[in-house]
DNA sequence: ACAGAATTAATTGCACGCAATTTAATTTCG
DNA sequence: CGAAATTAAATTGCGTGCAATTAATTCTGT
């Protein structure tokens, strides 16, 4: 039978508040609420702004590149697409060179929309309330951590 | 026209991996695929285990302070907890005094299965390969971020 | 050349999240 | 007291996430 301390260990780990998990799942959903607003004026959920955002990096990516990048596979990714698609963003190019290959391509008005995008970052910072460097080095940390989970 | 620094600044503004709050985003769905095999072996998905947290901390709850603990609301967690009723886990009992309150109880089953919910913390305190301080640490500025944000 | 393995996207099914609305019960206030 | 406002949970509809499967294409080894 246990004994008091570890009883109290085993609430203690078990605690919500305590856990990382938590605060990672909370804050994130946190985070979206606040990016709901400035996204509708774009018409983009979270994860199509996630989307656009490597797109304007970096044009004309696979389905499976994007998705290495967002860490998010083709289940999730090819409905999000076809709605990028139907809204006038992107192209969905089957590669002549491989056909199962889907090259995603911005058009003009998904390339324009980068241009209303970039009020954002500043709306988020201000909302944030951190400095820049408190924000680049919990950046830095909380990314640390996914390397290590993923791998 | 914008001149070669603004337009530098903008293009890192938005550049995926300086965000923030990708990181949360895409850390908080690794951390939950972390939590998967785990959590299969209780019959529990991750927010039903939050759920669960929560309730072995204080039982009898009503929805909407087990929904102000997990900042979640009855939309997400009316199907959320007839799921957990359903695997025998919980009661929802509507209260007598207010019969718009619905009271949500832990059964048997469900207060036993802390047990084996006890082993999960360490096994995600490995996956994570951090220091138990540094974790507190990184969780509390997490915890901080989502105040400012919520507010 | 060609059968089998591997790769890429798409599809299916389930469980969230959440905005918006609805339903039902309680409280407030004139 | 009783109508209006408020509150609590449920419902509806849509867009993710993701495991598992499928379909189509390409690669590989003999």
């Amino acid at each position: 039978m246990p004994n008091k301390t570890s009883l109290a260990t085993t609430d203690a780990m078990l605690q919500l508040d305590n856990q990382l998990c938590f605060a990672l799942y909370s804050t994130s959903l946190a985070m979206t609420k606040v990016y709901k607003p400035l996204l509708d004026d774009l018409g983009l959920t979270y994860p199509q702004y996630l989307a656009m955002l490597v797109l304007w990096e970096q044009d004309g990516l696979m389905v499976s590149e994007l998705g290495g990048k967002l860490y998010l596979d083709s289940g999730t990714l090819t409905p999000l697409l076809k709605r990028l698609e139907s809204s006038g963003l992107i192209s969905r190019i089957r590669a002549v060179e491989d056909e199962r290959r889907v090259h995603i391509t911005l058009t003009a008005a998904g390339r324009k929309l980068k241009v209303k995008a970039a009020k954002i970052p500043d709306c988020i910072l201000s909302a944030s309330q951190c400095s820049i460097p408190e924000l680049v080095l919990l950046t830095q940390q909380v990314q640390a951590l996914r390397q290590r989970l993923v791998a």
